[in-house]
DNA sequence: TGACGATACTCCGATAGACGGTATATAACG
DNA sequence: CGTTATATACCGTCTATCGGAGTATCGTCA
């Protein structure tokens, strides 16, 4: 099962090829804030991702003297992030049934 | 962040004190079958989220000359597992904006 | 009777992904 | 002129999970 970081770069590399600051950054902001990632987590993320074709190199660009390489999402890394999603709301509903059959009800 | 086989055995016990093989079984029916936790992955998470405070041993029963050891959610616990669905959803609800977002719709 | 599968817990080494931090370099800001 | 933002590279550590072996009881079925 893929963890929540790998989640959220799929999901930040989704709509257009992105870089990996930039990617960074949207994982902020997708995840309010509640994911930071370190540059480690991040680079080690990409090579692997596209190790397994999740991802493929787009483009390389130097902007202002400082190389930007491209990340481009493949129909695979699609369909990974989309039987993920798959999952995790199978997983939710079956923990909401769950909880729902409480009973001192917690579950709100 | 909680991770699936740690998500589903919360999720199994939330109902009612249960204990370790049941656990084993639950989260195999809960997940559909996807989800088949090794003995080391669950009495690892079981000692874990006891410690954490998340669970707590509610009994043991010797049933047919075999140890039983029952274990209760606690009111943590329930927090835990509710924070991560809205976390899940959450996460959820940004991947599906980010592929309803890309130009040629892989989204279904 | 004896093998096998289900029940039930214990223990251990290996792995992978994430964490945390440092290094390097340029540009912009005050 | 120091700090923050941009951008990538590298490295050691940690932790949950994986994968499997071990121990033991009980029921089934040939």
């Amino acid at each position: 099962m893929i963890r929540e970081p790998t989640f959220l770069i799929l999901s930040a590399v989704a709509p257009r090829p992105s870089h990996g600051y930039g990617i960074l950054k949207s994982v902020e902001v997708l995840s309010d804030g509640r994911v930071r990632l370190r540059p480690g987590t991040l680079y080690a993320a990409l090579d692997r991702l596209v190790a397994e074709g999740s991802l493929v190199i787009d483009s390389e660009q130097v902007v202002d003297g400082r190389l930007r390489r491209y990340y481009r999402i493949t129909d695979e890394g699609v369909a990974v992030l989309n039987e993920s999603i798959k999952r995790l709301e199978s997983n939710i509903a079956a923990a909401k049934v769950q909880l729902s059959s409480r009973p001192g009800i917690e579950f709100a």
